[in-house]
DNA sequence: GTCTATAATGGGATAGAC
DNA sequence: GTCTATCCCATTATAGAC
């Protein structure tokens, strides 16, 4: 694998461990084993390193939002495939979304950084937005309200029971959270 | 007023703008005017002065939690208190709940810290369930799951909200991230 | 592209005078 | 209780050889 790639997958795995100011080029470097001088070859400066890591999870993220969309037959298992990305993202309850992670660090980022970490949420919105209004049409989702409240609301659940559940590292405790969610969403049909 | 005090004062301040990470005794020093060796006659290391900390925070917060139970008619109005003491920590739009500014940064935190946190987070769920439970009798809150899952889930919800908001520093998206739980709660009556 | 070497800065922390 | 002075270390970043 290339150097630069090696270098972002470590970053990210640090990022969302010990978020964006709990990692240093020193780690990478001992990390991946290379010196640290050799990393700013790849990203001069530590912001180039974390707009390209932003960068490349945002796309991800999106790529995997389209598949969901794209698979899945109903409102209800698109926000059950939605809740399984959160909560794989957890691993074993001691890392977070990388946007979870920076959302919080937020003050150590530069301009394009928060940036791309609003659009990113941003689009996250409109996402889950489109999908509650299905709901609304497939009834395979309870208690709606407005669409785009219901969106911010969700985004809001999962941030928030990951921080939870990392603050215990405790992967039951996202679970406790996310119940009444999961509640919400018809069951799946057999085949 | 004591320099301890005010130590802690323009800590909590700085914790709850930048994170943990994000202050040293240098900013302390400067913002109250002492110099920064000074700050280590109060607290000798920057982890004790984390502990004070969360303490105070931790018991203030479990006095307002008083408060609200005592001055609220039902599990309705307790819950709006409690979404009130979320939304009144966020200011601006730029500071978060020291607890949610602490669970961001844990890996820097020591582990009598980190056992506060997550006592803290245990005393929060318990008052919730109780009021969740009040809920399930006096029929104010609607769509009612189990107690404890719906306490987490609201606890997730707030801080989740706050780190939405604080992203963007803009208050109104803790509002739409929270409008549909306020909408379970039944109005306030009239006198 | 990677290395050694070296800034330059800022962090937490201590000793000892006043 | 506060000060000056100092230490030690980690951090980001650069220069220049290979």
């Amino acid at each position: 694998m290339n150097t630069r790639t090696a270098l972002l997958d470590s970053a990210e795995r640090a990022a969302r461990q010990r978020g964006y100011d709990g990692f240093s080029y020193a780690d990478l470097a001992s990390d991946i084993g290379i010196r640290k001088a050799s990393i700013h070859h790849h990203f001069p400066k530590k912001a180039d390193l974390a707009r390209e890591l932003i960068d490349r999870y945002a796309t991800r993220f999106a790529d995997q939002l389209s598949e969901i969309a794209a698979a899945e037959p109903n409102a209800a298992a698109k926000l059950r495939a939605y809740h399984g990305l959160y909560r794989d993202a957890l691993g074993a309850g001691t890392q977070l979304c990388l946007c979870v992670a920076f959302s919080a660090g937020r003050d150590s980022l530069t301009e394009p950084v928060l940036d791309q970490l609003n659009t990113f949420h941003a689009r996250s919105t409109a996402w889950l937005s489109l999908v509650f209004e299905e709901g609304a049409v497939d009834g395979s989702v309870a208690n709606l309200t407005d669409a785009a409240d219901d969106a911010r609301a969700t985004l809001a659940l999962m941030e928030g029971a990951q921080l939870l559940a990392r603050a215990a590292v405790d992967l039951s405790l996202f679970d406790q959270a996310t119940a009444a969610f999961l509640c919400r969403l018809s069951p799946s049909q057999m085949h």
